[in-house]
DNA sequence: TTGAAAGCGCTAACAG
DNA sequence: CTGTTAGCGCTTTCAA
């Protein structure tokens, strides 16, 4: 079989020079109507595609953006990726996709791969990459976005909302709602449950009236099957008192509603329940669950934008980006 | 700001030539131990990441496996994503991704935008690509698998199950357990709804005692709120003789059985649900949801299994893999 | 085990 | 508007 064809084989075809080729494939204004056409015919006749090595290590141009998360089967930053990859479809550009799988160390790993492919933009998950991970970042001196939370220290740009706000408002909803004894399910416990859990303590020190809490977590992924098991603790753990509670996302929430129905509670009567997310599900299952909405599709089509006005050399302190949250208050509270 | 550190500048530091530091990174085995130190610390100091463009230009090697798939958003296929990026981790590939939203236009642009990075192998969902997309796949010359559905005349590789089988062999439940009004409730209608809904039909035509089926469909894509929509649309077609429905995935069943319950309808008594997936919420729900469970997990990482395992030059024919699934029998049948 | 030379396929810069 | 030349940063091949 013939090896692929290339610039020059397309160049014989249409009788024309290489560069010309190369000129309708990116610019094709700059060539006259007539060759373009020869060209276009001789690409699609012979099958060509250009190599993308040779054209990015020539143009010192990937097309490129790296893209880590922390989980590709959270469904959080799915939405996230889906705006990212819309975003990108404009400026046509590939992504390369890492998953990190929480670990700052996995991560650092992935960024070192994943800027070896000379990304002309990088998007990151949170806040907490380790030092060599900034280091190589900072070196490479393409725009870095980091998304989902807000940061005091930011590598470069900064986009997202604060789960410790939110924490500490829907735990305010909780607790003006009438609930007293307040239960906390948390799973996986990165730094963004942490923040919310952080808030709901907050909320609980600075009310002014007596209430309890009570904190259930671990460090397990999160799924809806360990929000019912998680459920069952908080009620083990406060003696069947406790009369609402806040599960750091929308899985264990529907996995806590589920639950209730086994055991034979009433929602919002015996208990409420809030979640996190705000997912599909929560706004059909009965009754409806509270939660906590965030931008995050238009957090992903943001990021990538961010970087392509990016000038890529301006040092300057760019401030925070923060998108915000919207309690969304349902039957379960 | 200075450029970024190449070979040379590596080699420079560590007192070497550049091809041994190439050979550092490519081949370590073949350095003697002290160079090999001295040349690790220098990659290290001075943060050198190597250049992938030029590396996949001179070895002919990109590294990077291509993935297309219809749709992000989609849970199945990031169960299927899950997968391979689990196995394309242990072949120090990186993956590009690509997401043709169900457009067979869309995917012949992707193929070939994907093919420019030289891909050294190519995974595809489903079998209805346009001609000029298999010609430029075949011509290639890479590894290709097809995957979720059975083809008879795949492009080289192909892994996935029967929907139709399933289909059948799903109605057939429905039919056992005495139904006899069933309904179809099926959105998006990419092929493999499509062999679901024939295997629905199948099983009615050959099925030997009277019975009657109602067929609601839609283009829109899927969710769990229509899943309650064309419960609605069902019923009234059938003038609410409808006793079960078959829905073509699992988001649709978690829908129609969330309405149901506004509906007042008792599950199964009334009338049963099924889906298809089987995600996780549907084993959880109240009654859980009779489903259809696959591998994709595992079809995801043994499609990089045989990418990796083909030699990408013997034409000969493979024979189909066909990974199965399993009806898992539930409460709501 | 190490190095020197050549070139992968393309595009930037310049020239016509 | 079109072409020529040079070289991107790396690895292959060959030689020492």
């Amino acid at each position: 079989m013939n090896k692929k064809p290339n610039l020059k084989d397309v160049a014989k075809v249409a009788g024309v020079s290489a560069i010309t080729v190369s000129r309708v494939l990116s610019n094709p204004d700059k060539v006259s109507e007539k060759l373009r056409t020869k060209v276009e015919q001789a690409v699609h006749e012979i099958g060509y595609i250009r190599n993308h090595a040779a054209s990015a290590l020539a143009s010192r141009r990937s097309g490129v953006i790296a893209v880590i998360i922390p989980s590709l089967s959270n469904i959080v930053f799915n939405d996230v990726l889906q705006g990212i990859y819309s975003a990108v479809k404009q400026h046509h550009l590939q992504v390369v996709l890492g998953d990190c799988h929480y670990s700052p160390l996995e991560e650092e790993k992935l960024i070192a791969t994943l800027l070896s492919q000379s990304p002309e933009g990088f998007i990151l998950t949170g806040t907490d990459q380790t030092d060599y991970a900034r280091k190589l970042l900072q070196q490479s001196g393409i725009p870095i976005v980091q998304l989902m939370e807000l940061s005091d220290c930011p590598i470069d740009m900064n986009i997202g909302f604060s789960h410790f706000n939110a924490g500490v408002d829907i735990t305010n909803h909780l607790l003006q709602k009438g609930y007293r004894k307040l239960g906390f399910l948390g799973a996986r416990m990165d730094t963004r449950t942490q923040q919310r859990l952080a808030g709901f303590k907050k909320a609980i020190a600075d009310f002014k009236q007596p209430c309890q809490s009570y904190v259930v977590t671990t460090t397990q992924s999160s799924s809806i099957r360990l929000g019912g098991q998680l459920l069952q603790a908080v009620m083990a753990e406060s003696q069947g008192q406790c009369d609402a509670v806040f599960c750091c996302n929308d899985d264990l929430a529907l996995g806590a509603l589920f639950e209730t129905k086994r055991m034979n509670l009433k929602v919002p009567a015996d208990i409420a329940i809030c979640g996190f997310n705000d997912l599909e599900a929560s706004a059909l299952v009965e009754p409806a669950i509270t939660s906590v909405a965030s931008p995050r599709y238009e957090m992903g089509q943001q990021a990538v934008e961010l970087l392509m006005t990016a000038s890529g050399k301006d040092k300057t302190h760019k401030p925070p980006i923060d998108v915000g949250y919207r309690i969304v208050e349902r039957a379960s509270t």
